[in-house]
DNA sequence: TATGAATGAGAATTCATTCAT
DNA sequence: AATGAATGAATTCTCATTCAT
């Protein structure tokens, strides 16, 4: 049983992100579960003492970054006095939970939906998860004149596309983040004015 | 053994458009190379005489593709009068490239760059290229005063995340294109002032 | 495509051979797929070309031994002028079909039914349909005043039981067979009585 | 922890009746250590304190099985006053001992020998010991003029044969059990004549 | 004695690629 | 050029057994 508080839990803290890192670096498919216990410094089997099979551990990885982010965009809101504030809150917030979860986030923009056709579902389903509460603040904007009108659920869209573009260029380029928060913010508020 | 006047060629492009189904059906690993040939009326072996392997088919695709984006911006802009036009004309050009080609669109939007390491590689370039022609004109417009300045490789990428999303955007729910190709312009557009 | 009567069918007909002497020797857990195919000098990958799993391999050939038997128990009945003469043709049948098929019988006879449940399942159904058909003569012999009555599908069973029991006494001594074949016949048809 | 009087013995009990109910259901290679733990309610390693090994409980289990036969079979036979009705008695007794440990009896009538090298040999070690046994009761017999003659041997087996037989076909059925014993006793009597 | 997490060897199956025809 | 049967390396997952607690 080893320690009641630590024991199976930190073996599966460590496999979790050891699985992050290599998904990250590798792709669904590169990946070798072999790999991901050699890095979690445990055998082939243990992997599956705490996952049912690569494919499990995959999308839990996916759905436990996007529990996150909805999660921080919700309790960002909270503090802000308006729907524009709110708004510019909520981007804030995905792109600082996809930069504080390198590896995750690496899974998500790098992978794509190609890998998985489970995967693409949770994806997308996510996705249309966020564009939804985005474009429920952008309708509230317009309706309140803060903002012209359109297809709310497609600049929706396009605000997650942009955010999206953002997070890789910066992985991509491993750069300072902060500094192009403002600007990211400052066009996305622009294009939605 | 097709028209003894085309040869080969006929061949090759049967081969081609198998492949860009399959693959935007099946994502790069699931794709299987039998299923290209066959859906190509042609014997697996058939498709070694074409393609040395399934990664340089994939790969051969995409750069097709991007051939055919780069093309089509240049011509687009030829007409136009000053950069702002110019601008709007490469988004639009852009665009309608990517729903001309439905396969090769899902290829590249859905299977991200997580399947093949040279795939990643080609892709970003694929990218950086396109968005270094937007840089180009982003400054130009900012120094004409025309556009507020600003970090020009930035939101060159951003345009290009919105673009993308504006294309799975419909690629997943099928919709009729045109209709929203003015409501992205103009998002981006406003964007960009 | 090699020779249209030989080629695929010779090489389908190897690995039967193969696979019917490794699971005869090992038993269906213990046989290894490798093995089969090695032992029909063909690479492991070459077995899945003409079977669909380890499972559909050994299913098959215990389907073929006992249609086998159906259609040689069938084929030796045809002759004879009375009942009593057609079970004991019968039972001739059997035996001697098990004892051309060495491989299969060793199959059919030692596994039992403890490998797979659906073997189980097949095995019981096939000994059913040999009962049944035992049966209805035990029955006909009975009404015709030939034989004492009773409950016929076991009496049929009883049978099967003691002509199983007589082949693996065989098979264990690899002995003469025909010598037996009397006696059994003698005893089955004495008990019957 | 059981009694604390009873200690070790009650253990090996939960666990020797778990692995028969086990290796009953699932077979030799499909039952699984850790099942068979569980269902002593015990933990896996537990197992291991009361059996070197898998295999060696499952022999074990068997061994159990043919004590017990050859044990009753003995006591039936010391009350009888002659030798048929010492065979009579041999065959109702060991009908008997398998009806009375049905998953023992599960085991050996289904499991066949096919599971296990050394089981095999276990296996067709006990039943020449109990074919032997009937062997020399129908040389006696024969001897005394109360059978006819013929390889005893290989009626023994016969007999053991139907028997083996009689049991599946209840154990398959689930019938009630005695009312078939006097037909199938009357079988093998008539069968032996 | 008892535990049960950890081990790691082992096996079925897949599929890109080759090559004799 | 075309064929498609054959290849065999590679990978996931299982489970009997061990051993630190």
């Amino acid at each position: 049983m080893s320690h009641p508080a630590s024991g199976g839990v930190e073996r599966r803290q460590d496999l979790v992100r050891s699985a992050a890192a290599v998904f990250a670096r590798r792709g669904y498919e590169r990946a070798r579960v072999a790999e991901i216990a050699k890095q979690a410094h445990v055998a082939t089997g243990t992997f599956y003492l705490y996952f049912p099979s690569k494919e499990a551990c995959f999308l839990d990885l996916v759905a436990q970054l996007y529990d996150l982010v909805l999660t921080r965009v919700a309790h960002a809101r909270q503090g802000e006095p308006d729907i524009l504030r709110k708004l510019e809150a909520s981007i804030t917030a995905v792109l600082q939970t996809f930069q504080d979860e390198r590896d995750l986030a690496a899974i998500v923009l790098l992978q794509g939906s190609g890998s998985l056709p489970l995967m693409a579902e949770r994806l997308r389903t996510a996705e249309d998860n966020l564009a939804a509460l985005l474009a429920q603040d952008l309708k509230e904007a317009s309706d309140a004149g803060l903002m012209s009108s359109g297809d709310a659920s497609l600049r929706a869209h396009l605000v997650i596309g942009a955010m999206r573009e953002a997070l890789l260029y910066r992985l991509r380029r491993q750069d300072e983040p902060a500094a192009q928060d403002a600007e990211v913010r400052e066009f996305l508020m622009r294009a939605l004015r």
